[in-house]
DNA sequence: ACATCAATAACTCAATTGAGTCATTTTACC
DNA sequence: GGTAAAATGACTCAATTGAGTTATTGATGT
């Protein structure tokens, strides 16, 4: 059905027994082969192979493997990178896929899967395994929702709009024909219904609570 | 290695010829059991049965698959709901996704995998076939927007963190150990960085960049 | 060895802000 | 008609911030 293009698959990990293991997994099949092993990502720098997929520790010595993403995408545009770990918290994963990476895969995945994602990777698609896929989800999901009111005005709104854009009160007070004065009350009525104390503050919960949209 | 409790299943799917190749489908293992099979949700809706997972066309006569997510959660509040379309653009993943879907898959997919899929559904995870992983991905990825590079210091990206919590100048000596005035040069670098004038600039800049996570 | 940058620290001065209090007018509701 | 909230405006005072300048140290790179 597919055809059975030989991919050439590399691989940065410090742990030399989990490398290992991944060699010798990928030298059961035919359809892979193996085109570097690194420790680390300066050392894979060096003299980075050409290759189809790379299987990047996202926990490594010296410079992280989420962090690596970009350069490594840079050496070679094509290749798609599928990370692995052992952590499988919400901000690894997040971090990771928005960084570029092209998969993501929980170290405790069985051998065939791993093979199945390496091909999965290689053709397009965004292997990872069903909880991480989960976390994914619920984590652009729960940046939607939530919509606490604070009971602000109309007006208190239109000012904390202003706030966010970075205006000062001075600013403000011409955008909207109001006196300096005016504005300060405002501000000052929010604080209280938002039970903040500074400008940051306010900006920092109208964005992150969807009072005003950023 | 994991319990093999019998999982009960249910159908919405107006594709009579689809529907039944699914129920011959889940017949061929003795870990699945069909309890019902509908199609429309109108027809679901008017006995609905107990059960564990729930394979929901996204595109039926009358009210939609996706439409319907959250009255059927409602029904059967434990039930995973998984997604099955010939549609794989991105707003029916999106919303479908968002709408409470614990799974998504495309109807090309091949019988073992869909039954791999319920399993996983049940057990917590979100089935996906790497394609549609990819678009959800994707989706997310270009929201959240343009990486714009800013070259700050590990150093300036700490405090700026810090202002987006909205802690003052003081605050945030204290937190790092350092004295008042190195954070207040540090902030007039970020300003610079940044190219912004004062503490609400920037904190709505870190914030709608995701130089720093909100 | 030299240049560059990051991180640290200190100083000034003017502007802005946070907090408190008070007052007037309009709108809305019972 | 009275009351409550919202919108407006003004005043003070202390604290924080923005901007500019200067300087030392350590790390990095050529």
């Amino acid at each position: 059905m597919t055809k059975q293009r030989i991919l050439r698959v590399s691989i940065i990990e410090d742990h030399t027994d989990f490398r290992n293991g991944l060699v010798s997994v990928l030298s059961t099949s035919h359809q892979f082969v193996c085109v570097g092993e690194f420790g680390s990502v300066e050392k894979a720098m060096e003299n980075f192979p050409e290759c189809d997929v790379l299987l990047l520790d996202i926990n490594l010595p010296g410079k992280s493997g989420t962090e690596s993403i970009a350069a490594l995408k840079n050496e070679c545009p094509a290749m798609r990178i599928v990370m692995m770990t052992v952590f499988d918290d919400d901000e690894n994963i997040f971090n990771a896929l928005l960084a570029g990476a092209d998969g993501y895969l929980l170290k405790k995945t069985p051998a065939p899967k791993i093979l199945a994602a390496i091909e999965d990777a290689a053709t397009g698609g965004t292997p990872m395994t069903p909880f991480v896929a989960r976390r994914v989800i619920e984590h652009f999901k729960q940046s939607a929702p939530k919509q606490q009111s604070y009971e602000l005005s109309e007006r208190e709104k239109e000012i904390l709009k202003e706030l966010v854009n970075g205006l000062d009160n001075r600013m403000i007070a011409e955008k909207l024909f109001i006196s300096y004065e005016t504005v300060r009350n405002h501000v000052k009525h929010i604080y209280e219904k938002l039970h903040v104390s500074s400008r940051t503050q306010a900006v920092t919960k109208a964005i992150s609570e969807h009072i005003v949209k950023s």
